[in-house]
DNA sequence: ATACTAAGTCTGGGAGTTTG
DNA sequence: CAAACTCCCAGACTTAGTAT
């Protein structure tokens, strides 16, 4: 790149060894506020493309590159709520709700707890002073909750026994850390996300078919599973509030040319458990399409290498 | 039993499009 | 023309499933 005029960062140098690698680290981590742009940490990569063309990649990320971060800003604020949210296969999510803060050129006010299993070895509580950063500088953690600064008669958060979205009830398999809700597509929110992850650009891509349209066709009941966007009509939508001739239009369109996919596409667009792109791909590649799919039954499934009994169960 | 990978969930900002 | 909305980008963390 650099022979063909492309100007490349100054700040690259060939390292062995893992203590050379670290060295490197510190001695950017301390130029770091002088460099006339921002960076978040290092890269170490393996040099030779041979070795690099061997280790390949994996469904996220290269095998032969490593980002190695510097530490993340840390801010206190407080937690003003803790809400429970419900997830596409009904994992129930607690999430903070926290007094704004400005962390790393952002302002931060939600930050995800995970799991139960997570918040109770934090015991994060409603009022409680906490520790947040930008984990990767991207995304909002709790760190820890300051004890010191635990207002009194604050209550452990309990695990809720229903659904917040539907009242169903919840379970949490032996062994397992998701607590669920059993509603399927009766939980609204199940059904929200459910249409949501069909539509997005890796699954069917319809565009145009976001957040809150999704929210608006199945408050206005127009939509109660995935296959009645393909049955909506033309006056409905602009019988819709901020739904005009061209918007109308726009979304139909989408929805229309969402039927020309692939396989993979669809399989992953329907949204089975543990059936992500990977499996997907490996699936459509397996049975080429899909009748041949629907009639394979469990033993056939299983015998395919990295779908399990599990999968297979849930295919 | 351990290693590895995939799945699933989460957040904020900015550009671009359409409505009212 | 402002407001509302989508889409895209940045990526972490934890769990769960399969292979070895």
């Amino acid at each position: 790149m650099q022979h063909w005029g492309f100007p490349i960062a100054d700040d690259i140098q060939l390292a062995s060894g893992v203590s050379a690698c670290e060295q490197f680290h510190e001695k950017i981590l301390k130029k770091r506020d002088r460099l006339p742009f921002e960076i978040d940490g290092v890269v170490y990569k393996v040099n030779a493309f041979a070795l690099q063309e061997k280790l390949g990649f994996v469904s996220r990320a290269p095998r032969f590159a490593l980002a190695y971060k510097f530490p993340a800003e840390e801010k206190e604020t407080v937690v003003e709520h803790i809400e429970f949210q419900v997830g596409r296969t009904g994992a129930i999510t607690p999430v903070a709700r926290l007094k704004p803060v400005f962390v790393s050129g952002v302002t931060v006010s939600n930050a995800t707890l995970h799991n139960f299993d997570e918040l109770f070895r934090k015991d994060i509580r409603e009022g409680d002073t906490v520790v947040i950063r930008r984990a990767g500088d991207v995304i909002p953690e709790v760190v820890k909750a300051i004890i010191e600064k635990r207002p009194k008669n604050t209550r452990k958060t309990a695990l809720p026994k229903q659904c917040p979205v539907c009242g169903s009830h919840l379970v949490k398999p032996e062994g397992e850390a998701v607590l669920r809700c059993t509603g399927g597509l009766y939980c609204s929110a199940q059904l929200r996300e459910s249409i949501k992850h069909f539509a997005t650009r890796r699954a069917m891509d319809i565009d145009g078919l976001g957040d809150k349209i999704v929210d608006l066709l199945v408050d206005e009941k127009l939509v109660h599973h995935v296959s009645d966007l393909y049955r909506l009509k033309r006056a409905q939508l602009i019988a819709l509030p901020r739904f005009a001739e061209k918007s109308a239009d726009n979304l139909l369109e989408a929805i229309h040319n969402s039927k020309k996919t692939t396989l993979p596409r669809f399989l992953y667009a329907l949204g089975i458990r543990e059936v992500g792109e990977s499996t997907a791909a490996l699936l459509a590649n397996e049975f080429g399409d899909l009748p041949l799919l629907m009639r394979a039954d469990l033993e056939r499934l299983e015998k395919i290498r990295d779908v399990g009994p599990v999968v297979a169960k849930h295919l």
